[in-house]
DNA sequence: TTTAATTTAATGTATATACATTAAATGTTT
DNA sequence: AAACATTTAATGTATATACATTAAATTAAA
């Protein structure tokens, strides 16, 4: 849907900006759609995200700055975030011997599971590969890291 | 810089799933530009939203309804922000007399003001200009209204 | 007309978030 | 070693947000 027509607005200052009002429109769209699908799995996208990266570290714990490092929203508490997946059983904590500071983070069993039946439903996340072509994802990553330069 | 090296993350599965990931974390990335932006000004993202759509209608007053479809986040509470900002003395409330369960609401005088000066600043969010050109901005735009289909 | 349904905005509540501060462990310098 | 600086994670606090519920006004239906 057009922009304008979803923002009721007729026209933008610019390409530039509306490229920019696109980009927040849509992470929103889909973070939107990504927090419907999660529900019923009992996590928020941000959960979600912090339980693909310790899969992604396979059996190995990590620390918590290592998580905040590779997560999408810096800014969040990953802290938090860690005690709540701690709370519901998805993760475990392991001491760490050689930094005493450090909290070391691995996927429990549970949330190992968990991860798998979410990862399902989440790859529909918005069914993207049914509009746009494997070439226009290629030219979009390029700009989108362009603008981030 | 690469999504993948923003992410500590050598590949994606796909295209597409990196396309997802680098408009959320684009998104996030602009949003943190912009409140740092808009701090000074004493105002949130969000907030600034409702200043220029308000702006946008000129001197009429309109709904909250009516600024909830104009937001790029449809989901924040409207109410509460319009509230923020009264309080602030930078919108004004209007009783609307055919229907009093409307709330209509304009922009300030103080409201314009400070909004026309946060525009300056704003302008320059994410220095988009110097870094992609006008036509990948159209790109950008359609691909990413594509996807919203 | 009077009952029911819808629209509009506000509020309640739990959770999430930004950002600053704290506290402990480790590293560095003198 | 002592003093200082840095790193790591947790916490404090205020605010923001999602989502459900409520309350009032309006509209539609019986």
């Amino acid at each position: 849907m057009r922009l304008e027509d979803e923002l009721k607005q007729e026209k933008f200052q610019s390409e530039f900006q509306k490229a920019i009002l696109n980009i927040l429109f849509t992470g929103n769209w889909l973070e939107a759609d990504s927090n419907r699908i999660l529900k019923p799995f009992g996590i928020s996208t941000q959960q979600y995200n912090v339980l693909r990266i310790l899969k992604g570290q396979g059996k190995n714990a990590i620390s918590v700055n290592n998580i905040i490092s590779r997560m999408i929203d810096k800014m969040s508490n990953a802290s938090r975030l860690v005690e709540k997946l701690r709370q519901k059983g998805l993760i475990e904590r392991v001491i760490c011997e050689h930094d005493r500071r450090q909290v070391d983070v691995r996927v429990s069993k549970k949330g190992l599971a968990l991860l798998l039946e979410a990862e399902k439903e989440m790859s529909k996340l918005g069914n993207i590969k049914s509009k746009i072509s494997e070439k226009e994802a290629k030219i979009i990553n390029l700009i989108l890291e362009k603008i981030r330069e």
